[in-house]
DNA sequence: TTTGTTAATGCAATAGTGTTGCAAATATAA
DNA sequence: TTATATTTGCAACACTATTGCATTAACAAA
């Protein structure tokens, strides 16, 4: 694998992921960053950090991708159940780790996505 | 709910999933029905027969939306995992029903989407 | 510090995906 | 057969994502 370099936008695109608590999709995160960087550069460098694991990703139910900085608090891998909410469409990542199961025989499994989708704790208080 | 009406491109979109074992995008039942309808009409009749809980909807890790025939081979709905191949792209409902997990407090779900990415048995051998 | 190499970027263009408005067509109940 | 409400096609539009290419900038080595 090529060496990535550090640059102001994968600082910056970093730095947006890792201060907030949600997955962001490409269009929140240019918001954030537009001063800083074009629309493609924000696309290529999702997928560096994406590539080197500083990141994961997740989908909607609706087949909107988000990014997700990785906290590793208490594994190393991005194995946990995603939480999408109907009304404010913001997606967390949940400390539910993806439930045991058993893997059907022959298939080869690289990854797995677990998505809830529903109404988060603070859109029913509203 | 308006009553929904029993179209030729309702009969052919139904026909195409109800023979396919396989998940199907937007783009692959287009194909197999541009002779009778537009593809607007597909989305129109995709969303319809969604929610009459005919069919029902799936999303790949890379955000592509997919739609399958609702079999009810052994329950009523449509909580099973579903398998998407790297190599060959198709995706397949598995008998798998989704695990039991411990449901997050104050967290309303209303659908999941448990999709595994990897391998299927075919490409494998090839 | 300077220089060379190669990754990263911006911009324009392109392709793909999904939605909306509206007039015309058609399924269905009366 | 008729009335009416759903469905459809078409055109237009909005949004999402990718690619090519010339230019810029990161960074390792001198």
């Amino acid at each position: 694998m090529k060496k990535s370099r550090n640059t102001p936008a994968k600082a910056a695109i970093l730095k947006v992921l890792s201060d907030s608590h949600q997955a962001l999709s490409h269009a929140e995160i240019l918001e954030s960053t537009q001063q800083i960087c074009d629309r493609v550069t924000v696309y290529r460098v999702l997928d560096r950090l994406l590539a080197s694991d500083i990141i994961h990703k997740t989908v909607t139910a609706e087949g909107v991708v988000k990014y997700a900085f990785c906290r590793h608090e208490a594994h190393h891998d991005h194995n946990h159940v995603h939480f999408n909410c109907t009304r404010c469409h913001k997606t967390e990542c949940l400390s539910l780790p993806i439930p045991e199961f058993e893997l059907p025989n022959a298939y080869i499994v690289h990854d797995m996505n677990f998505t809830l989708t529903g109404v988060c704790p603070q859109c029913q208080s509203i």
